[in-house]
Parts: C-alpha cells; sequence; structure tokens
DNA sequence: AATGAATGAGGGTTCATTCAT
DNA sequence: GATGAATGAACCCTCATTCAT
C-alpha cells in the first residue's frame, strides 16, 4: 500500500523550478505565497485576503498579486497544488490493487485530507479558479473509474447509474468531511454505511 | 399523508399581515425584500448584496435595511422563512407514523426542497443569523427523533452512535441537495444507498 | 424681584392660537414637537434627529418636517422658544433696578438656565437658525445696556471697550454653563471672580 | 523667555522622520492628511468628513484612513500634535518663572492659539480621542499647577476652591478664544479683568 | 392634516489591484 | 523584482426629506 497523501514539497519545486525565465527570488516568492495561502486555507476562520496571505507570507501585498497575477489565479494554484497529489493518489490506488478496495482506501483519505483543508469547499465560492476545476473533475473521473471497476468485479451494486453514484459519492465525501472535525467517528460511520449501502443486492423498499 | 414541504404563500401573508401596527406597503416591502433574498439565495453565483437584493425587490436598499434592521437580520429572516415550514413538517412526519418511514418520507422532501435554495449552504458564513441557527438545530433535533424512533423500532442499525448517524445523515443530505440540480435521479440513488447502508446488520467488512 | 426664567407654556399657547387659518391639530403638533426637540436639547447624550423627536413627540416624522418645512425651522423655533423668555426676562430686570444688580442677577440666572440645556452650544452648529440668531443678538443687547448702565452708574469699570467687555461676559456666561453641570459652584466663583474684576479702579499691572 | 505658542514644522517632521520602518511616501501621507485635518479645524464651518480631509490633502480617502486606521485616529492625532507644544508651552513656563507670571502668559498665549482652531472645542463631540483626552488633562493640570503655586505666593485669592477656580480659567479661556477672531481686543479685556478679580481680597458683595 | 414608509445622498470602512520607490 | 503605499469601487448603514395612504 503507497503512502497516504500529504502534501509532498520536492514535487512542487520541482515543478516551478522548472519554469523558463523565473528569477530565483520570484520562485521563492511564489512558493511562499503558496504556502501561505495553503496554510490560511486550513485555518477555519481566517480571511482570505490578500494581504493576510501576502503577511503570512512575509512577503507584500503586490508581490503576492505579481507572483499570480491576481487573487483568484493565487488560490487556484494553491488549491490545485493540494489536490494535485489527491488526484494522483487516486491514479496510484486504481493501479495498485482492486477498485472496490481502492475506493475504500481512497475515500477514506480524500475524507481526512479534505477535513484539513475546510475553507476549500467554503470560502472559494464566487472565484475563477480553472485548474482548480480541472483537478476536480479528474478527482470525480478517478473515483468513476474506481467505480466501475467495482461494478464490474462485482463489489458493489449495478442497479443505479454510474454517474449518479460517482456524483453521490463524491458529494458526500465533501460533505462528510465538512463535518468531521466537529465529529471525529463520523467517517468511519459514513464509510460503514456507504459500502453496506453499495453492496450488490436486490432492490430495497423502503423500511417499515 | 400531508402536503409536501414547499413556501406556501398564503401561510406567511396571514402571519404578516396579523403583525400589528404595521402599514400594508411595510408589509409589501418586507414581503418584497423577502421574496427577493430567497430568490438571491436560490441563484447560485448571485451575489448577496443590500443593494442587489433591492434592486431585485424594486426597492431601495435603504428600505430593505429598514425593513429588517440590516442585513443579516434580513437573509436570517429569508432563511428562516424557508426553514420554518421544513421543521414543521418534520415534526408532522414525526406525529403521522413510524419514525422509519417519517425519516425516509422527510429526507426526500428535505433534499428536494433544499435543491431549491443551495446558496444557503455556502453563502451565508460569516452573518449572524440567530433564527436561522435556532431552526437548523430544530430540524436536526427532528431528525435524531425519527432516527432514534427508527432504532427502537428496529428498522435502522444501532451499531453506530446516534449523534454520529444524524450529523452524518443531515450532512449527506445537504450535500446531495447541492447537487440535485445537475443530477436529477440523484436522490433516488442516494436514498436506497442510504437505506440500505442503515439496515440493521451484522458489522461489516471492507469489500472486496 | 421677578421670577426666575422658566419656560411659560401659556405664552407659546397663545402666540401659535393666534396664526391664522392653522388647524386645531396642527397646532397641537407643532406644540408636541417643539415640546420634544427642546426636551432633547436639555439631555446631553440625545441624537438630535428628526426620527427622535418625532418619537418622542408620540408624532410621525412627517409631521414633524411638515409643521416646521424642516429640521432647521424645528429647531431654531424650539430654540428660539427657549431663548424668548430669558430676553424678556433680561428686559424685566433692565427696566425693574439699577443696570448693575440687573446684570449680576441675569448673570446667574442665565447660567443656570443655559446648564439645563446645553446642547444649545455644541448640537446646532452646522444648522440655520435665523430666529435663534436674532433673539442671540437681543440678548446680548440687552447684556449691553446692563453693562453700559451699570458703567454710567459707575459700578463697574469703563477702561475697556463696552463691546469687547459685552462680548467677555456673555462668551464667558456660556462656557460656564456648559462646565456647571459637573462643577457645581462654578456660577458662584465666576460670578466673584468676574465681578470683583469688573469694578471700577485703576489699571492694574499683571501681577507678580 | 521662551518662543510664544505655535505649531513647529520642524519638530514634526523629525518625529515623523523618526518612526522606524514607514516609507517616505507614507510619512508624507499622514503629515498632508494631518495638515489636512489641521486646516479643516481651522476652518468654522468647514465639515470634518473623512472625504474632505481626503481632498484637501490631495489624497484618496482610503489613504487616509489607511494611514491613521480611522477618522477618530486621524482626529485624535491632529488635535494631539496641535496641543502637544501648548502642553510643553506650559511646562517650560512653570519652570521658567513665578506661577503667577506663568499662568498670565499661559493664558494669552493659550487664547491666542485656540483662537487659530476654534473646531476644536466644538466639532469632535461623538468621537474617541484618547490621546487629545489625555493631553487636555495634562494642560488642565499644567493650569492648575501655576493656580496653585500662585495661591500659594499669593498672588491670587484663596477664597475659591482650586479645582473650581482651575475649570473657570480654563473654560472661560476656551470660550474667549472662540469669540476672538471677530473681537481683537478681547483677550486683553479678559486677562484684566481676570486677574484683576483673581487678586487676593476680602470677600466681596454683589455690587450697587 | 397626519403618518409610516421610501429613498437618495452621503457617511466610514474594506479590499483587490495599481503605482512608485 | 519586491514592496509599502495609494486608490476606486463596493459594502453596509444613517438620516432629512418626500411620498402615498
Amino acid at each position: 500500500m503507497s503512502a497516504p497523501i500529504e502534501y509532498v514539497e520536492e514535487a512542487f519545486h520541482l515543478s516551478t523550478a522548472a519554469e523558463p525565465g523565473r528569477r530565483a527570488d520570484a520562485v521563492r516568492s511564489r512558493a511562499l505565497a503558496l504556502d501561505a495561502a495553503t496554510t490560511l486555507l486550513a485555518e477555519p476562520g481566517a480571511a482570505l485576503t490578500v494581504e493576510a496571505i501576502a503577511k503570512r507570507a512575509g512577503l507584500g501585498a503586490a508581490t503576492v498579486v505579481r507572483a499570480f497575477g491576481g487573487k483568484d489565479a493565487l488560490l487556484d494554484a494553491a488549491v490545485s497544488r493540494l489536490l494535485e497529489p489527491v488526484v494522483r493518489r487516486a491514479r496510484d490506488l486504481i493501479a495498485a490493487g482492486p477498485p472496490a478496495q481502492a475506493l475504500f482506501a481512497f475515500l477514506r483519505e480524500l475524507i481526512d485530507f479534505q477535513a484539513a483543508h475546510h475553507a476549500i469547499s467554503s470560502q472559494l465560492d464566487g472565484l475563477d479558479l480553472p485548474a482548480t476545476t480541472t483537478l476536480r473533475a479528474g478527482l470525480v473521473g478517478a473515483m468513476a473509474e474506481m467505480i466501475q471497476g467495482a461494478r464490474r468485479d462485482g463489489a458493489i451494486r449495478t442497479d443505479l447509474d454510474l454517474a449518479v453514484t460517482t456524483t453521490m459519492i463524491s458529494q458526500t465525501a465533501f460533505a462528510v468531511a465538512r463535518a468531521q472535525p466537529t465529529s471525529p467517528h463520523l467517517t468511519d460511520a459514513y464509510l460503514k454505511v456507504l459500502f453496506d449501502g453499495l453492496r450488490p443486492t436486490q432492490p430495497t423498499d423502503p423500511p417499515g
């Protein structure tokens, strides 16, 4: 089993260092600003203003803006950087073993990870975040692959539409992550119920 | 079985008309402002500014402020008005039949209702909304009652903590509601999986 | 000796009742608004808004405005009504006895009176109050008469310009009135020093 | 004898230049805003709005807010800057010679100075001005010292309470200053009368 | 005529962005 | 390139006045 999802400093430095024509201090400013934005995304009540991010980064506000071209681009980069290893982790799990196991493991990791950055789901509504949107799509796509594989394997029910199943799982995973900080055992309960409910079985009547 | 949850114009007019010493145009302005706020709450990208609400209502910004005493109070009133019949409906369902049936029916209605007002969960973070908070607590409380009753009746599993189960259901219901507009069959799928997963049964191992 | 300065209800009703073509309720509204404004002028921290005055009067804001044509006119009327008996009292004192005695008595009464309405000196700066201005001029004129008479009688010094002496006395009387509420014996001290300083005497050198 | 009280440009620049970590243009903006506020404080009818101050300073409104953190802080700084040399001058005079002489000289200078900034006493009522309050207290304290010393020296009467005497002198000095612009010889007259009235002497009867 | 409600103008403040050092 | 400062736009709110009942 591979390592759990976490932010890997190295990967980032490699990718930015590879950008051509950037001066060393500009690269450093980008990294500082990203780290600061990431930190603030993880702090529940924190104000996501450019000035707050800059102060946290030890930079000037203008530097932060200049490094990314605007607040939206900065946050897009920060959220993307957070999501990127998550997507990669999903791909790794798909490659590593049975889809149903991958799905189960991934959901737990995804929830734990999102729980540490809950501002992601709530503070970014009005912003334009193209890279984040793409990554989110990739993440959902990977989950769809897992689900499809698990269905083929007979591990989960097939009476529901694939897309619908995927949406249901991903959406509720985000919701559970949001509530998890105040309800520690929530993830376990959710996973139990979800996977019991997803077992292949004859159609059910409403209880009672 | 009583009527599904929906905003009932009549009820509102009765209650506001009953307010003593309010002039007809003030009642009308309050209603217009509330309707405008409600409309904007239902529009995903809409900016919830006083000016936007006022323009939508065909009123001046000062009028809507005066009618409620401030932006927070206005939105508290708008959201409360939306939530109130939902809570009442939950109580009615509890009184009307077996808890498990009530829970099943209520979740469907709750999701359909919330799906029409998804901004409620995302745009109101920094605001002070006492009435809304109280109603939300009441709603969760009613769901907890349903769940507890269903557990007593042997309709749903008891190996999970009651509070955790309640949180899980209410949170995911909100999440499903948020995604429902773009995925019409989502609610059915969610309810099926949820209630199958909640059946009383021996503890499960991860699938695979 | 005549009665101390105070607001005489009768006088006002006579003058307004005499206005032709006014309906009885309009006259009543004027009186209520004036009383309310007068009351608020006497309350240190009170906000002198039209709405506050109207609420205090038990009237609608529009009624208050309509009764006077605007906030300035209302306050002009209120302050004027307060100042009018003060000016009359000055005239009475002039007619009743020696100017120096009149001045001494009047200053004490003026200070006590102003002390009960200190908002008059502080809250009315940006307003256009023609009647008040006229009355203030009349008040200063009466004081000038007293001073002039006292000089003729040899009761106070003549080495200072009459206008300057008048300004000095009236200004400091207002200032003393403003501080009097927090320093009860201030008026006595001020009067003692003032009249000792005003005794006819040879020019003085600076002390020391 | 030291120089009369006046605003010394030099002193200000030295003190602000000494502020650490402030950039030159920020210092300049602060100075411009302070000067503009000071100017408006000296103009009788001027509106003390942030916008008016900013326009006078040739700055944007947001800049003056940012430079001080709010309107109150700006005006506190402006008034304090005006008052500070006045208090210092009072201390210098106390150190330089007999209290009675100090008092006499200080009152004249104080009045002349205040006369140039009469809005100080009238436009600042609802504001929170901690530094100004402290300085005003210091100024009154210095005057109380002068008066106490003069009483010890037998230069002024002791039959009045010290605090009352201090209040009387300071209040009337402010009042005289307010009227002085329209009555140039007022200060001389006031000082003559005041000091004659303050001579040590047997208690007086009302004149006449 | 009385009035509660409506409102435009203006208040102070915040913030993403631009500027000038 | 980095930056603190500058700023226009936008936000919420207040209030004297006007409107419509």
